[in-house]
DNA sequence: TCATCGAGTTATGTATACATTAATGTTTTT
DNA sequence: AAAAACATTAATGTATACATAACTCGATGA
């Protein structure tokens, strides 16, 4: 983390703070302090404050009035909370993408497809974060192909929330996009079809039941 | 706006410049300067740049790199896309509302439509602000009785990113709750019978035509 | 023993001086 | 006269010193 090129440090705060959390650095509960985190990143307190209260801005931390920003704490309530939210508006987004989407908007969901059919299931944490990134670029896409930069911008925080919850219980994580060479993917297929064929109604449902059946994998057990 | 009590001098700015914003102080484009604000808010430079940094994370100012915060300009496209969210995802509070509302909460909403359906409709602009907040009530309200903090989340944002053009378009807000003693005070009045039945898909069904009637009456002649 | 008061600690909250940078305008060069 | 180089300016970006308030924990009293 030291000695990377920092033009704009409230920026780099930003970027770290989410790496650090997302690298589990940190655990939920804990409180990110100021000055900590000043010192761990070589900067002074000013824009890490400011790259906190963004985070704090945009739900992604809570803020305590005197103790400090803490990383939520995952409940199932909250859980059940975020899907059944991220189920309706990425919905909402599916049906906007097929009302809106070009072709070259579809070649590019098909050369996401194609990579994700790639993706060697090795389990181990680069494949991972490979098929994060791809399944993040999908998901993401879609919600830009809306071409709302409201719904974009639900889809985004949505979709990072609930994966709090997917990186924090790992394990089925990699059970999800393991399993049937990935039920998941064929779900992709489907949704892509749909959009392509400017079905509204039918990309809206299919997303609706991707991110939902997402959602039992992970908490079928809990 | 000097004067006031400041315990948090943060909170103070934010709620100052939305006030500003909100009392067409400023205009869609204008560049809020940091410290124009803190010269007229009284105070310095860093609890006005923090401010105005937690209304850019949630979007609803524009950060330009070195120029400031610029208020954004509204346009038919964006309103459209607000007021489209702002349908679904109320449509789902209200739905979620019928789910989990007691008849403690019911009463508190009975009691709001009896405030709605005192107003005097003089058309000062005394009047259109306790109209504004009685709304406000209902609307958030809605979004609270949810039980879910993201569905509150985006309604309440999506609610005062619609405002933006209520209030901008200022004559068609005085045409719509003036007209036949409020169309939109029944639909109130129909939507809240819903969730006291418990009637999830009539409650979110009422709200997405509420929404969008209130949409439709703004922009009938844009 | 327990409650309460209070000093100390530790974190955020605030002001201010200074650094930086993108935009503008002015001069110089061809 | 046009373009490039340079200086000026006006805003944000950053560091730091200090203020303030909540929490801790021990001392003191009933």
């Amino acid at each position: 983390m030291k000695n990377t090129p920092k033009k704009n440090l409230e920026e780099f705060a930003y970027q770290s703070i989410i790496k650090l959390i997302l690298g589990n650095y940190f655990r939920p509960g804990d409180f990110l302090l100021e000055t900590e985190l000043a010192k761990s990143l070589e900067l002074s307190r000013t824009p890490v404050r400011h790259a906190l209260g963004q985070l704090v801005a945009e739900g992604f931390l809570e803020k305590k009035k005197k103790k400090g920003c803490m990383i939520p704490v995952p409940s199932p309530e909250d859980a059940r909370n975020v899907f059944y939210v991220r189920e309706h508006i990425e919905g909402l987004a599916a049906a906007s993408a097929a009302r809106h989407a070009t072709d070259k908007d579809i070649l590019y969901l098909q050369d996401l497809l194609e990579k994700e059919r790639n993706v060697k299931h090795s389990g181990n944490k680069d494949a991972k974060m490979t098929y994060f990134t791809i399944n993040e670029s999908f998901h993401l896409g879609i919600a830009i192909l809306s071409r709302n930069k409201y719904i974009e911008q639900y889809c985004r925080h949505s979709f990072w929330r609930s994966h709090t919850y997917i990186f924090f219980f790992d394990k089925d994580y990699t059970n999800q996009f393991t399993q049937g060479h990935g039920a998941g993917y064929k779900q992709h297929i489907e949704i892509v079809k749909a959009i392509e064929n400017s079905n509204e109604e039918k990309a809206g449902n299919l997303m609706r039941q991707h991110v939902r059946y997402t959602y039992e994998q992970l908490f079928q057990r809990i």
